[in-house]
DNA sequence: CTGTTAGCGCCTTCAG
DNA sequence: CTGAAGGCGCTAACAG
């Protein structure tokens, strides 16, 4: 159970196999200074003269010395590890929230730990509860659609943990970070009615996802702006995957007359509409334009290459945990950052064809 | 920088917003027994009696007590943590890996944390080595390719950290988990020769892999098998993304004779490969057929379906990790498991075209 | 600007 | 089978 490398203080002599690892007690002699001074460099807080912060840093690099994280974690009442949320979101989407979270991580030294939530289930806030009781975590991320669970959102600041939301639908009184999907998709929109088109089709995303409501909303919006009728049955129900896309692609296709285009609430959908159209036989974009969103790999992989709105999610995530950083810091900080989206415009859309 | 729910031993008679997390003693003092007897029905530890036991599971759970992770990881010299290291494999990939490894760390209460590690950058056996000191880490999980990097292995077996590897291509000597990659492609290269092919291009996976080595094996051994010469100019580099299938592709398809089927080291590649075939007119799978390796959702999402082999990723971390969590109980434990894999025929392979 | 003194909450040793 | 004492390595509070 014990790895041995332990009772060796100072009675072994020889450079044996196990350097013993310094102490911070062994840091304070080598620099001649006390404990808390070498602490206090540690921690780069005030109060050293510079000159005993150079002579304590030399002494942690000749020592190789490294603070052990769960002492510190003992006396400090912190972890130094958040834990990011998740649940079951595409895997193109997370990695890029999880390359975000830990650059920022690594850069503070702090570690991030992966937590599947299935927000759906019944126990679902307890078993979030349970995590927080059973491990230190000094903060946490959230993706969609965490984000938008009020029953977790509220337990979460009733427990007073800090932590920062990845495109919540929600925006007031939270720390995190936020795209503006309502004018990216407006925008969108707006490019296919300049491209000649009236019939305009609506994936929807899935129900639980904020974004989904931002999103059509951007897309009643340019209908309006265009001076378009909003037309209901043009607007079809989707969960954000492939399939559903597929599904609501061919019924939205079979419709009479046919939508000329159809905007997709994200790239996996569009793709799946895509498919649809293939099996069809209809040419994208010559008989119909297909756009998505969130410009994920796959917008690039399929044919032809899908006209999208570019969302810089890792940018998102990284930015989100600096927050979630600052707020762990000091109480008090840490705010919604919003950042800038682009268009991609692509080969999926084109004019609409001629009545 | 002190949240406050501290110094409230037991001076505050009402049920306050903090309820000011119960420790050992309390569960001690509340089942009137010693601290050391609720540890060791904590840790499930022998010697003690049943009834005793059941008592102090009472008191735990009426109290709702949670011990907490610093403490124990201090006195106890572990962590409870263990990290995933990965060098940027495809999303798909790694969040597979990641489920399957957070769903074996949840039953034993374990957390995991994200570590990239760019293995062919020049520090990266010290940036490891830092992370080991500066992390208690109890063990650590590699992906690909990762368990192919010789000096970092060596450095691990020297610091003496147990580890598991997930499809190393060296398997004596270590724990972890392999699929047999020589004969899965062996078996579906010989579909290939099965459907008449006779000129079979292959494009090979990313030269830091380990795999890609395992599947050109399986590539040649099924040419000699079938009586067909290896011919160096079939087999043509890639690096495992969909950009370097499309060029090989390209490549391979621009031969005269052009083979009449290609098969790409994963399914990404195949993807470009498809592309280029569609790019220079040719159908597939009537002028060409095409397979890939991992069974990837691409593999469904594009047109035809691809033709690859079924690779239980997820399964095989939750392996790969229960194998590792039993080294980190008792050194000696855990060991290399064989996972199954199944070919997954569908539209992309079909009959060679007549000459 | 710097040092001293007490724990943080648990586990380990050794005694009963 | 159970308990009491001591320490893991660090930091918070308070002195100086």
């Amino acid at each position: 159970m014990n790895a041995g490398a332990h009772d060796g203080r100072q009675q072994d002599p020889r450079p044996g196999p196990v350097p013993a690892r310094a102490r911070i007690e062994d840091v304070a002699a080598a620099a001649g200074v006390s404990m808390k001074t070498v602490s206090r460099v540690l921690n780069n807080e005030p109060g050293v003269r510079e000159a005993t912060r150079l002579r304590v840093r030399e002494a942690v690099a000749a020592l190789n010395y490294r603070p052990d994280p769960s002492a510190r974690s003992l006396a400090g009442n912190r972890s130094y590890l958040v834990a990011l949320l998740y649940d079951n979101p595409s895997p193109n989407y997370l990695m890029e929230v999880v390359t975000g979270v830990v650059d920022a991580c690594e850069a503070h030294h702090y570690g991030m730990v992966m937590q599947p939530v299935a927000h759906r289930a019944p126990g679902c806030v307890e078993a979030v509860d349970a995590l927080l009781s059973g491990a230190r975590l000094d903060g946490l991320i959230l993706t969609p659609p965490l984000t938008d669970s009020d029953a977790l959102l509220d337990r979460l600041d009733q427990r007073g943990i800090p932590f920062a939301c990845i495109s919540p639908y929600k925006r007031e009184g939270r720390i995190g970070v936020t795209l503006d999907e309502h004018d990216a998709v407006c925008e969108l929109v707006a490019h296919l009615v300049a491209l000649g088109h009236r019939r305009i089709g609506h994936v929807r995303g899935h129900p639980d996802h904020g974004a989904s409501e931002w999103r059509l909303a951007g897309y009643r919006t340019a209908l309006r702006r265009a001076g378009l009728r909003y037309d209901p049955e043009l607007v079809v129900p989707g969960e954000f995957s492939f399939d559903s896309g597929l599904e609501s692609g061919r019924r939205l296709l079979s419709l009479q007359p046919r939508p000329t285009a159809i905007f997709a609430a994200n790239d996996d959908m569009a793709a799946g509409v895509m498919r649809a159209a293939s099996e069809m036989g209809l040419r994208v974009p010559a008989e119909v334009s297909v756009c998505g969103f969130d410009n994920t790999p796959i917008a690039k992989h399929i044919f032809p290459q899908l006209t999208t709105v570019q969302q810089p999610t890792r940018d998102m995530a990284q930015v989100a945990t600096m927050q979630l950083l600052a707020a762990i810091r000091d109480r008090g900080a840490g705010s919604m950052v919003h950042m800038p989206y682009a268009l991609q415009l692509r080969d999926s859309t084109g004019p609409a064809p001629p009545d």
